[in-house]
DNA sequence: TGGATGATTCAACAGTTGTTGAAATAGAGG
DNA sequence: CCTCTATTTCAACAACTGTTGAATCATCCA
């Protein structure tokens, strides 16, 4: 019986390149799914390899390592939130500063809001990780976050916020308790507050947006933008 | 050659009882320092056997699981936490609202500062733990919260706070920054802030507690009690 | 003294993980 | 047609995981 004939116990799987070539990115698309789903301790090299219906090997193929793959997943996701964010941080951008910063916030929502696995991750290596992994999400994270910077300082000079602000203390404010809420209310809303997930995540956003910008406006009786919270 | 008289060759650790006899607190002792030091990650029956100085198989005599374990573990640690807000948080107590809030803030810094590695387990499990264990964590937490409930339900009714608060998100807010900054601040305090960890940690808390303080407060310009931050 | 009981370890199971070297295949170019 | 190369899989490695059954030892009680 030649090679070229295989019995029917032959692998259903053949080697050599498919019809539907795998290529780096739609590898970062399979990862991508695992992680926002599995989060940290699901997101095996043969997990995203079943997700992508592809061999582990494979990814050795594309990528050095599991790390490589995570920090090349890191370069593709992070940077448009940083575009954004260099757009709303632009010094002609004369809006009011709350409506800027709520919409830095809204930012986050889009790229991250449905990501909690993915947020598991990138927490997970910020305290965990290489140093070199640790390096890479901290250049990309600052470059985000300067806009949050920019934001602030520019409302401060414009007379919308405190003068005795610390400007970096303030933006890891905003940030980290929207992720935060994207992270826990929904696992905790039920068992916690008696409410369902939907309706506590949009209640905890305006809720921590009102006290924060209470805690931060120069003249913080003055009522928000009407239509603010109608931003998405 | 019986089994009396040992080969060189022989196991070092001999088997039965020990002089020390290693008990559950003993056992509860060693896991927490791993689940401390290593987190979610490197927290392996095996690892904390080794840190226990006894054999895996051991841990299975005392417990019936991990889960079982990491259970009893917050069993031991979470009622005197509780313990100390619910003094907290009695009535009678007329302290100033702010300075009861920063109060119960301390007792969360003093039982949870330095376990980053457990704070991220407790994490862990709230987010992907059996349902069984996420009740467990639940109660306690509920039992914690309640207490910050009352201290800020209390302030309302004594018009040190606004009227308009959700108490239950107001509550979360203010713990869940602090475990935040207690996680993430010594992690990026140099890479983000330009500052060493430990400077940072007390800039952030007290940034974090005046800005809080000025979202929820009924008069914000109101100052804080002068010698507040020096309580400990 | 003997035997029961409680405490401890050993060795293994079946599963998972990241990773690698070699084999196989499909399609392109000659 | 043959050969070459890029792509893909297979099979294994060593390490790790939670867990268990059996073996061993120390001590206490009769």
């Amino acid at each position: 019986m030649k090679p070229n004939t295989p019995k029917a116990s032959a692998p259903l799987k053949l080697r050599g390149p498919k019809s539907l070539k795998v290529d780096t990115e739609f590898l970062l698309d399979a990862a991508q799914r695992v992680f926002s789903k599995s989060g940290m301790s699901g997101a095996s090299i043969r997990a995203i390899a079943r997700a992508a219906g592809c061999d582990p090997a494979l990814i050795y193929y594309h990528f050095e390592s599991k790390e490589a793959m995570f920090k090349a997943l890191l370069d593709r996701k992070m940077p448009p939130i940083a575009m954004e964010l260099e757009i709303l941080a632009d010094p002609s951008n004369i809006e009011p500063t709350s409506l800027r910063l709520w919409r830095a916030t809204r930012v986050y929502r889009r790229h991250f809001g449905q990501d909690s696995g993915f947020r598991a991750v990138l927490r997970g290596q910020i305290l965990n990780g290489t140093e070199g992994t640790k390096d890479a999400i901290a250049r990309h994270i600052q470059r985000a976050a300067k806009c949050n910077w920019a934001i602030i300082d520019q409302g401060m000079e414009r007379g919308h916020l405190r003068a005795d602000l610390h400007v970096r203390m303030t933006g890891f404010f905003l940030v980290r308790m929207f992720m935060e809420i994207f992270d826990l209310v929904p696992a905790i809303a039920e068992r916690i507050a008696n409410m369902p997930a939907n309706q506590a995540l949009v209640m905890a956003e305006r809720a921590w947006f009102e006290l924060f910008w209470r805690g931060v406006a120069a003249h913080p009786a003055k009522p928000l933008p009407p239509d603010l919270f109608s931003v998405e």
